[in-house]
DNA sequence: CACATCTTGAACTGATCAGTTCAGGATAGA
DNA sequence: TCTATCCTGAACTGATCAGTTCAAGATGTG
């Protein structure tokens, strides 16, 4: 089982993502990233770097993929602030609703650890969530918002994003999960000017 | 050093608290407790337990001290909702700003790593939260909300009180907590009739 | 003074941790 | 077939972990 072929680069990363993800980075050793890749726990060593950097790799990873998904669910937030919300909250509850995924969100989970966490996992980890931030600061700025009222809402948004990561792993159901966003969709609703 | 005298339970016990609040269950060695309380290794274990034990113990101190205030804050909620979700948050904000005590709770902390929490610790984290979700639930019914709207909002509010932990450990200002509240009372305020 | 009680420090067990090393096996291309 | 390359398993280091035990010291009470 060696030789010049290669194990896939991208699963090897996305199982440790998920490892971390499932159980925190205090939680997870090499040996159960090792199990989860199926990578020989020397191979995650040469090809992975240590457990710090490959947690990098997978905050990246995460960050990114994600990051996308709410992008493209806020590009029409100009034009249709209240569907681009939905939309945006929708990328998360989506994701939890997911069973191939764990519950809650590598970026929270992260951001709950960062007194214990290294000084560069923790930068890195204020950072995701500060791009996360100016995503939707963004976003409802190009709306019919007062600055004031976007950049309340975003940083509202932002909080019941990662509070949705929290109450999932405690077990709230998809129907509690829903009532939360709604009372901020809500809120967003009689805050948008023209429709009284 | 020893003799008939004893150590203060109560500061020993308030000190291992903060230092699992600090630093969370997996973060938080016998050595670690030793120190923050001031016992010796061996006090700790004859006089406090074990590790999960002694962390039931702190999950229960926290959730008796900070529920009871929370229960004083939510108290006028049948004649005033509005002041009394407004105190319910003010309970944490303030604990948040307190700068002898860490970011976060506790019991958020807690939810957040259940998937690797002992199966006892874990049940003892959801019932905390279940905890003030029903006191949320039992205030807001008091209030002129309907039942649907109350659950809603009870439950909105229990998840936006976690991601105040969420943020304050990924050093949020006290401006954006606000944001954050302000937004869920805003909507509380449009929810209430008569205010037309 | 003598005794009972409590605390202390230190050592110890067995387990797990991150990180490293290396001999040998498997493969692909020459 | 030969050789370069890559991967594997396993062992090893040094550190830390939870939990236990115990002799020695300190104190208050009789």
């Amino acid at each position: 089982m060696a030789g010049k072929k290669q194990f896939d680069m991208d699963t090897a990363l996305d199982a440790a993502m998920v490892q971390f993800w499932r159980s925190g980075y205090a939680d997870t050793s090499v040996d159960d990233l090792s199990r989860a890749t199926g990578l020989n726990r020397s191979s995650i060593y040469s090809s992975l770097g240590d457990k710090d950097t490959l947690f990098l790799r997978c905050l990246d990873r995460y960050a990114a993929r994600y990051g996308e998904k709410y992008d493209a669910a806020l590009s029409c937030a100009a034009s249709e602030p209240l569907a681009a919300v939905r939309a945006f909250f929708d990328v998360t509850l989506e994701r939890i609703a997911d069973p191939e995924l764990p519950d809650g969100c590598l970026i929270a989970q992260s951001a709950m650890a960062i007194p214990v966490l290294s000084p560069a996992v923790a930068a890195r980890a204020r950072e995701s969530l500060g791009f996360q931030l100016s995503r939707l600061r963004t976003a409802l700025r190009a709306g019919p918002l007062s600055d004031q009222d976007a950049e309340a809402f975003a940083v509202h948004m932002a909080g019941v994003n990662q509070c949705l990561a929290v109450m999932s792993r405690a077990g709230a159901s998809p129907a509690q999960l829903l009532d939360i966003v709604g009372v901020t969709v809500g809120a967003l609703t009689q805050a948008l000017p023209g429709r009284e």
